[in-house]
DNA sequence: AACAAATAGATTGCGCACAATCGAATCATG
DNA sequence: CATGATTCGATTGTGCGCAATCTATTTGTT
């Protein structure tokens, strides 16, 4: 056993629950989106263009709180798998433009059950699942919140 | 504004919301961790062998839900820094025993303090912050016992 | 003793995640 | 206008996270 007190203690951090839950979860995931060929970072990213089409790269990034170092080379694996186009803006040169294909807005039929198969196992009601995630994202907002303060220092 | 209903909805989706605070917490620990020359998932290892010294490589995994190709390399880099000793067991050869330097313990103390300056942005009492990480925990249990109950088809 | 199965760890390859840096385009200010 | 600052995205380099595979060692069975 370990032990279940002091400041370091394992088990009583919230930090590590998230993060060891967080890789369960993509673990979960990958069973089905293995065989749609996609990740689970490339699934969220198709999640954000199945709600709102033709997003920048900053916009989808603002979304998912990822940097154009991290979405760059997954949005060309995203492209060269023919899910989404990549144009430069007519109006704005600088920004680049992310469109579903046919191939990429036809993903989401099967995508849509992900959610549910994986949730079934969790054991928790609807209202369940809605409470701890608002919970969770009030937690990533105020972390972020005091990231930003940290940083215009 | 994004939508806030269907099994899509990106608000909904606690899996999201794991993610995305497990990647703000690992930010939030580094302005910590960036002056001790560590990354989150070294410190994780060494918050283990500061409860417990002297582990398989094995062990180390068991309690962090990490395998070989993770632990390794990592494991090689915190003995590059100095911090722990990897040596073959007499016993078992097969088996790698890590242990803390000097060095290792003595990081210890300058880390105590990281849990809580993150904690109080949080704005959570300790009973909350206890009733969260049993929760995730749980989660995270159910989503192992699934994943294990799959691999064995 | 002999040999198949299991186990521990290392290695390889791929895909994030992110800091740092860069070039190009745009905006702001005088 | 001019030009300095800002914004966008791409690029580079480092470090996970993990599947797949490999070797060495140990264990189990006969």
């Amino acid at each position: 056993m370990t032990k279940t007190t002091g400041p370091l203690a394992l088990g009583n951090q919230l930090c590590f629950a998230f993060y060891s839950v967080s890789h369960a979860f993509s673990r979960a995931y990958r069973q089905f989106l293995d065989p749609l060929g996609l990740t689970y970072p490339q699934y969220v990213v198709l999640l954000v263009l199945w709600e709102q089409d033709d997003l920048t790269v900053k916009e989808i990034g603002d979304r998912l709180f990822l940097d154009s170092g991290t979405l760059t080379p997954l949005l060309k694996r995203l492209e060269a798998a023919g899910h989404i186009r990549r144009t430069r803006d007519k109006k704005d040169e600088r920004q680049v433009r992310i469109s579903l294909t046919a191939s990429g807005r036809a993903l989401r039929e099967k995508a849509e059950e992900i959610p549910r198969q994986v949730g079934c196992v969790l054991g928790l009601s609807f209202d369940e699942v809605r409470a701890l995630t608002e919970q969770v994202a009030k937690l990533r907002g105020r972390l972020h919140d005091s990231a930003s303060l940290a940083a215009r220092t």
